[in-house]
DNA sequence: CATGATACATCGTGTTACTATGTATATAGA
DNA sequence: TCTATATACATAGTAACACGATGTATCATG
């Protein structure tokens, strides 16, 4: 990933299964549009991607199949309802984290969870 | 951490170097405020919390002194000018992150920076 | 025909946080 | 008094995780 290293430990998951709940897709497919959904600040490596993907099936939270595209064969992955479950764990999980951190950081930027937007 | 361990990886040293840009503290004075800080969310070990801090006073953002208190040795710990530097670096690249990840996972919630406040 | 993008995959390595363990003092309760 | 708990510092070994390096193969482009 560009950003450092040490913040990208442990969000990886949540990422991927985030990705494949609008739509499945094949490995190559997941590593552009995390980068674009991004903003270009995420770039997983291949050596992170499949291994990840593979422990994902094997817990039950994607399932795979083969499809052909411009006569070549992609494996593409889908969310499972099990994998939808993990998501919203994943997802609560992400907010109470972020949440302490900022809380701890203490900036001076402000978050708001589901209330109104102020700008934009 | 009391919140699963794959979401904890990379934050530690932005957390320390926030408490201890208040406040010179002790390491375990550090464990306590974490706790306090974060709604008692982080709960960070000794495992943990002792080898991050001789890399970091390795690393010349931090420095340790020894005092007295209730008849008892405490090690001290002071943030430096270049810890002070490193904080702030390390601040801009958990909003780049955290934003990130925001982004792809695509919450209901919205995220505000610096900007005025809508409720509260 | 060569280069780069696409596409899947594995192996070894380094970093990181944890568990377990060790030492020692102060305090509270039985 | 004795014991358990909290306080306080520290290290060694372990497991998880992301990465770099590497390998294979197809397709489009020049």
């Amino acid at each position: 990933m560009s950003v450092d290293k040490e913040l990208m430990k442990g969000s990886t998951s949540i990422l991927i299964l985030s990705l494949l709940s609008g739509e499945d897709m094949y490995g190559y497919m997941l590593t552009q549009r995390l980068h674009q959904a991004s903003d270009d600040v995420f770039e997983m490596k291949e050596g992170t991607l499949y291994p990840m993907l593979h422990a994902l099936e094997n817990e039950g939270a994607i399932e795979s199949y083969w499809a052909e595209a411009a006569g070549r064969g992609r494996k593409y992955y889908r969310l499972t309802s099990a994998g939808r479950a993990l998501l919203e764990r994943k997802k609560d999980e992400w907010r109470v984290y972020s949440r302490a951190v900022d809380k701890v950081v203490g900036t001076a930027r402000r978050r708001l969870w589901g209330g109104e937007p102020c700008e934009g």
